[in-house]
RNA sequence: GCGGGCGUGAUGGAAUGGUAGACAUACCAGACUUAAAAUCUGAGGGGCGUAUGCCCGUGUGGGUUCGAGUCCCACCGCCCGCACCA
């Protein structure tokens, strides 16, 4: 028997689907449509397991739904701009639009054997000036709608290579290439005013219905609403102007418990003071010290600068509290300042003990409550509690009660007033980099900050630049920078910020829809393909992608480029899992680790070693695929080795899609043998004739498959799905059926499995003489009346445990049921050791007889 | 540190609160073969037993329920995100 040649077949269906044009979307009002998109890939250079599972799973939906009579629209682009570019320009020479473009055309190489149902004459690139060139059209829309504006913010400062630096180029507040202690610096930079939908965007996640419920639960605690107090500590002896702290707080109910005020190192009487204080300039200087990140903020060391200065509590003018400047209070939420109540917050209570302030108990457990020692008392807001300092409410209350009464209190005594405050913060555009969308302003003397003319645009990047030291490009460029004032003629000068590549991928999902309309989008193609139905991406992007996403879905209706319908762009999300796989690690004469590709691996009964060598390798557990650990399989290999019909078949089997799967060698293997097989048996049963027994049975479970094979999909149960194909095919390839039966089965197996492997199924659609493409074939309908079973198997419990079966007929009343379950000789036996106390039929599910 | 998630045989995993381990991998046994590969058949959570069977078993410890892998609480471990990685 000749083997199945997967090269020569999956590349003949390729060349079919591209010369019927089955994935070349149009409008078509007669049919329903259906979006489907996977997040775009950075074009690194090449595909990973992480790509072809990402576009398997939209693939199997974008086909399932192809064969469900929709109009399908599946699309596939660029996520080109961004730092890699201009680190391999700087690492290699190169110029970053050069190395993106070829990265684009090495991975599109890479893809197109995957025979994923792509529309790829909508491919585009964020790079290209088509693309960007709208961005910035956009982007003045917004400044105009007032959705844009500028700010101070501070950034990752490397003092050496006089540079702004990335989040993931500060390792332990160092500067990844100088070495140096990064600095936090302020710079004038472009920001969305995403915080103004921030309840707007809370609310909205109520009605996203098909989104994971771990994805807007996140986004809800990202968006942050809390209800608090704002109020002022009136400051003693105060520099000039500042006669008073304003601060936030999320626990009025505390404020008897209150024992200093910390600000900001960036607080504004903080710069005030340090300009006459060398030692808070130094307390200062050294809290800025370190990365931005709240990570950074939150897991360094705790420590405050005693200010000397003091404050009155609001409610009785004797009692002060000093002043503290403290390095882990954030200017930028609440109003950069705060009063510590040590009894009942774990990092107020550390900062009191290692500075020796009043730690006060306002309250205590209700039952057994003792005083705070080291560890803060802080119950659930919904607990009641036993009050020792109450103010405005009884001895016994929850925390949610004494917060609003406290509040109610505060404000009748004209204490402040209640807010409403959300973590949420504005969205910082400006990227102080070359390889980025240009923010299309100019910057006049007399004008002041001009939008550019709509018709001048797009502003290209220019090609001329150099990466030889660091910094950005534009920045220095001798010509590009100087322009003259849109608005009154005289010279004038560009911005040489750059956009964060967020907003790159905040709106591609629409530009799909028209990718080559001369506006950024085209309203009738907007309205008839929006929104997307499916996305499918990774979990990672579960906050700021998809936050920002919707956001701008908003921002472009405002401006008229988004039907209000698509203000929620995505109707349906779906979080894949990583592809994993084991690490091989030797050590280097200093100990070192070395990693090793599993490819080099070979496999003795002592363990792995490495084939080159012999020398024995260390396995460790699997981990993402990582270049840097070399646990890597290249796509192209196993398409090489096997098909690309394994691989995704492969990706699809094993693990829930939502979890993390393991490539194993093996298990690709077993892909391969499972699909040859199928092969096989279908070469066999065209060759069958004549007629057999257990037609019936076949036909049921073929009818059986069907049902599961379709719910599985529609529930992104692919590895269920799996199950039941290989369940089938094991039947079919065993089955004593006649020939008829058999061809059916095996054309319905083949339309099963064609949105997994699509290729394999054409071959054995045209093998069993159907004509036209199975592409283009109806999703096989299971007959209801080919599910019914007449009988039911229930399992009989005792107290729980199952020890015993009857078989009844499946609409049996549960008196029957009853009655038979009392004959059954397991529960004859077990009644002998006492009486009955209930017995529960669960129809068509199970038995339970409780002794 | 904060927010979110996950944890089931040797392995990947299945299981609307209802027979734990479907389906697959590895290993083992058998068939075919001069032999190997390929292919096919079978056994298969652990313990005791020839077997019908009995006991134990879903990270750990509690709880709710006739019944818990599933729900609740605490803990342990791993993973994702933390606003300039994409």
């Amino acid at each position: 028997m000749s083997r199945y040649d997967a090269t020569s077949v999956e590349q003949k269906w390729q060349e079919a689907w591209e010369k019927a044009g089955s994935f070349a979307a149009k409008r078509d009002e007669s049919k329903p449509k259906y979006y489907v998109l996977e997040m775009f890939p950075y074009p690194s250079g090449r595909i990973h397991m992480g790509h072809v599972r990402n576009y398997t799973m939209g693939d199997v939906i974008a086909r399932y739904k192809l064969a469900t009579g929709h109009n399908v629209l599946h699309p596939m682009g660029w996520d080109a701009f961004g730092m890699p570019a201009e680190n391999a320009a700087m690492a290699s020479g190169g110029h970053p639009k050069d190395w993106t473009y070829q990265n684009i055309a090495d991975m599109k190489s890479q893809m197109k054997p995957m025979g994923w149902s792509l529309d790829w004459t909508r491919e585009f690139a964020t790079c290209d000036p088509d693309y960007y060139g709208q961005q910035q059209s956009m982007f003045i829309d917004f400044l105009q709608k007032g959705l844009v504006y500028r700010k101070n913010a501070v950034v990752n400062w490397d003092p050496v290579d006089m540079t702004v630096l990335a989040n993931e180029q500060v390792i332990d507040g160092k500067g990844w290439r100088s070495g140096a202690a990064v600095e936090r610096r302020e710079l004038t930079q472009w920001f969305f005013k995403i915080s103004d939908y921030s309840e707007e965007l809370l609310d909205a996640i109520d009605r996203l219905d098909n989104w994971p419920a771990k994805v807007k639960l996140m986004q809800a605690n990202w968006i942050g609403k809390s209800r608090g107090l704002q109020f002022a500590f009136s400051l003693i002896d105060g520099p000039t102007g500042h006669d008073r702290i304003e601060v936030f707080t999320t626990r009025p109910d505390t404020l008897m418990g209150a024992s200093f005020i910390g600000i900001s190192p960036d607080h504004p009487l903080a710069k005030v003071l340090e300009r006459h204080d060398p030692k808070i300039a130094e307390f200062n200087a050294e809290a800025r010290k370190g990365g931005t990140t709240e990570e950074a903020m939150e897991t360094a060391e705790k420590l405050g600068y005693d200010t000397g200065l003091r404050v009155r509590h609001p409610f009785d003018n004797a009692w002060e509290l000093p002043v503290y400047i403290a390095n882990f209070i954030l200017m930028d939420y609440g109003t950069g300042a705060i009063f510590g109540c040590p009894a009942h917050d774990q990092r107020d209570l550390d900062f009191a003990r290692k500075y020796d302030l009043q730690v006060i108990d306002t309250f205590v457990a209700a039952e057994g409550g003792a005083p705070v020692k080291n560890e803060a008392f802080v119950p659930p807001k919904t607990a009641s509690v036993k009050w020792l300092k109450a103010f405005a409410w009884d001895e016994l209350a929850t925390g949610e009660e004494a917060i609003e009464a406290a509040i109610g209190f505060c404000e009748s005594k004209g204490v402040g007033f209640g807010v409403t405050k959300f973590r949420l913060r504005d969205w910082g555009l400006s990227r102080q980099r070359y390889w980025g969308c240009p923010i299309p302003v100019v910057h006049c003397d007399t004008c002041g900050v001009v939008p550019e003319k709509k018709e001048n645009l797009p502003v290209r990047l220019p090609d001329d630049v150099t990466f030889d030291k660091p910094g950005n490009p534009l920045d220095r460029h001798p010509t590009w920078r100087d322009v003259a004032c849109p608005t009154c003629g005289q010279p004038a000068k560009r911005e040489t910020d750059t956009m964060d590549t967020f907003v790159d991928s905040s709106w591609y999902f629409a530009r799909f829809t028209a990718p080559r309309a001369e506006t950024p989008t085209s309203l009738p193609d907007a309205d008839y393909w929006m929104n997307v139905d499916q996305y499918i991406g990774g979990i990672e992007h579960a906050i700021l992608h998809l936050l920002y996403s919707r956001f701008f879905a908003r921002a472009m209706h405002i401006c008229g480029h988004l039907p209000a319908k698509a203000i929620e762009p995505f109707d349906a999300l779906f979080t894949q899992g990583m592809v994993t796989h084991e690490i091989y690690v030797t050590r280097d004469e200093n100990d070192r680790p070395v990693y090793h590709l599993p490819e080099d691996i070979e496999w003795t009964e002592s363990g792995a070693r490495l084939g080159a060598s012999g020398q024995s390798v260390e396995v460790i557990p699997s981990a993402k695929m990582s270049k840097s650990k070399k646990n890597v399989v290249d796509p192209v290999n196993i398409i090489q080795q096997y098909g690309a019909d394994t691989a995704r078949w492969f990706v699809l089997s094993d693990s829930p899609p939502e979890r993390d799967v393991e490539w194993t060698a093996s298990g690709a293997d077993a892909a391969f043998k499972h699909l040859s097989r199928v092969w096989r048996t279908a070469s066999d049963i065209v060759a069958a004739t004549g007629s057999g027994q257990g037609d019936d049975d076949l036909l049921r479970a073929m009818h059986k498959t069907i049902h599961d094979v379709t719910t599985g999909i529609e529930s992104f149960g692919f590895n269920a799905a799996i199950a039941k194909l290989y369940a089938f095919t094991n039947m079919l390839a065993k089955s004593s059926a006649g020939a008829a039966a058999k061809k059916q089965a095996m054309t319905t197996l083949a339309q099963l499995m064609s949105p997994m492997t699509p290729h394999l199924a054409e071959e054995i659609w045209s093998l069993m003489g159907q004509k036209g493409l199975i592409v283009e074939a109806s999703w096989p309908v299971a007959d209801p009346q080919m599910l019914i079973e007449d009988t039911v198997t229930l399992p009989v419990q005792v107290n729980g445990k199952r020890r015993s079966e009857i078989t009844v007929a499946k609409d049996m009343p549960p008196e029957e049921v009853e009655k038979l379950v009392l004959q059954d000789d397991a529960v004859k036996k077990a009644l002998e050791q006492g009486p009955l106390k209930k017995l529960i039929v669960v129809p068509g599910r199970i038995v339970n007889v409780v002794i």
